[in-house]
DNA sequence: GAGGGTATCTTGACGCTGTCAAGTTTCACT
DNA sequence: AGTGAAACTTGACAGCGTCAAGATACCCTC
């Protein structure tokens, strides 16, 4: 049979998340409507409760999909060793900005309260967010290497710099008191911080 | 006459905003519709039109009360240079971090997307928490005083710091990754960022 | 005190939203 | 070919923000 407006989709689950992160990009977090969403894609208002219980399963699988992004992110960075540490640095944090700020709606949805707070996250986005932590935090690990002063856990070190990180990013996708021209201003501040809170110096 | 459901509230509008803020608290910043929010003042549902032409604009209101609320909490926190910058600063970081806590959801009004990209801020807010940040800045400046390496902005130093404390803020009440339970360790470990980020160490 | 203008509050209505219920169509498998 | 499940549909409902138009109480001037 031709594929004129078929009964069935066929690949509706996909062919949703995908329209969803476009209307995201759009419109922001709180235009995204399930109905519009059905509508843009060619379906009627209920098709999508076949494949999501919830808005809210679906913006949680929004956000899972982002994880998967920032863990290839993560894993593309050149996070060698052997580059030096503050080259290495540089080129995350600038990768990392660069995601956030691509598609800020995006991320205030896979950080935001809305999703891990107020409803509960789905098992699959609580299992993507920490794997992709865990990840940040093994090259982390790695790349400070040797230099990590006795006493301080790794994990420890892995949550500052990753907290210092996520609070530029914020301010600056929410536009609150960095403008976002001044972006490489921001990222080597950020990487000055990040040095900073990983190889801390004694202070007398 | 006797005030008995009187036509004319009085002072609907800081009622509206007392009775909001324990909304915000009891169901989040999406539970907060001003239907409801009228009904439990008493008063019809457009009757909150005549103080705010918007929903945005009491959510505005909202936040810029819990920035003047902040800077009072700047302004009492103890940052006197003589107490020691460590004991200053470990005491305004677990005010910081009440002050979101116990209100997460006030928090992320105040330093929400919502608010400040998708619709634009009122002046009264932007003004309020530009204020708010000066104050800040100013404060950590004298808090920093002689100890500043040169070559480096007080502002960015405000910056750098309210980015990193912002950002555990943020990781803590959405709670991603740190558990709300170990506040002291979040405390201990943003007083020792901002520590570095404040008085960076030369490193070879 | 009477009158009028204005600020305040009210009800009615509209289009939007998420989602429950119940019906229809197609697919997969025996 | 027949049957059960999966995918999709329309109808309906309560809740939302808010425009429009009407009702009520206050304030100020005469």
């Amino acid at each position: 049979m031709a594929n004129h407006s078929p009964y069935h989709h066929g690949d509706l689950r996909s062919a949703l998340l995908q329209e969803a992160n476009v209307m995201l990009k759009e419109s922001g977090i709180d235009g995204l409507s399930l109905r519009q969403l059905a509508e843009r894609v060619g379906v009627s208002r209920m098709a999508p409760y076949h494949h999501f219980k919830d808005k809210h399963e679906l913006l949680c699988a929004l956000a899972a999909e982002g994880f998967r992004e920032l863990d290839r992110l993560i894993d593309a960075a050149t996070l060698q060793h052997d580059t030096g540490l503050d080259k290495a640095l540089h080129g995350f944090v600038q990768d990392y900005l660069m995601f956030a700020v691509s598609s800020p709606d995006r991320y205030e949805l896979m950080f935001g309260r809305p999703i891990w707070k107020t409803s509960k996250p789905s098992q699959e986005l609580k299992d993507t967010a920490f794997a992709c932590f865990r990840h940040y935090a093994e090259r982390i690990t790695t790349l400070v290497g040797d230099s990590l002063p006795k006493g301080r856990k790794p994990l420890r070190l892995a949550q500052a710099s990753w907290a210092t990180l996520h609070g530029l990013c914020r301010l600056m996708i929410d536009g609150i008191y960095v403008n976002q021209a001044d972006m490489n201003q921001v990222s080597d501040e950020a990487v000055r911080i990040m040095l900073a809170a990983l190889t801390p110096a004694q202070r007398g």
